[in-house]
DNA sequence: ATACTAAGTATATAAAAGTATACTAATGGA
DNA sequence: TCCATTAGTATACTTTTATATACTTAGTAT
């Protein structure tokens, strides 16, 4: 492995790892990956089980960290989009190689 | 997206972040890459900061993964070895374009 | 007038993950 | 005899992460 990350605090991969990792953060990415974009709400049905709260913490949360970009239209009732940004996209082919891992090495315990 | 993880329990790519997440996973896994094999105390020291029970419990968690070998030597006082398995060294090239992305893409909050 | 909508916020609570500390075994060395 | 060593276990505790619930705003439809 050529990149030290044992010490680092900001190494890239424990950073790549933050971005991705929580409990929604990858449902998000993967429904983000497959339009455009799309709504608040459409995006909380598709992830049964997620509450408000959670969506939107998460969502900041991606906003901060520039993978995902969100648009507002000021209309009553609200209207905000939310799409995959450049780096967000860009973090789309990881994940699949994630996904080829898992179904070869996956054990169930 | 080709793999639809979203409502699945037991979606590959979560599995693998379940294996690579946790605080003490990754840098555990960067050492085990750059050594054929290692002990308990070895690894233990490189790893600053980590309390025996957390290292203890990681490599638990490792191993049930398939991720890590154990080598026990019946001496006293006791050797213990740990190295990658055949699965957790193919997880060494997909933790190395999350170095790269994360390289590229870190945002600095 | 009242209810409904979308996209949230505020607050409190529960569950999960991680840490600190003390303890164990068998042997070798001072 | 007493201390050090390795690779842990057991227990309690703290911190972080996730969830549940009630409330908000402004306009539109009944």
């Amino acid at each position: 492995m050529k990149y030290d990350f044992t010490m680092d605090q900001l190494c890239p991969a424990t950073y790549a790892f933050q971005v991705i990792g929580g409990k929604w953060n990858l449902p998000i990415l993967a429904i983000l990956s497959e339009n455009e974009c799309i709504r608040y709400n459409e995006l909380k049905r598709r992830l049964t089980g997620i509450t408000g709260t959670a969506l939107t913490n998460c969502l900041k949360e991606l906003i901060d960290y520039g993978i995902v970009h969100r648009e507002q239209y000021n209309e009553v009732p609200p209207r905000v989009e939310y799409s995959l940004t450049q780096s967000g996209k860009e973090l789309v082919p990881l994940i699949e190689s994630m996904v080829a891992w898992g179904q070869k090495n996956i054990v169930t315990r």
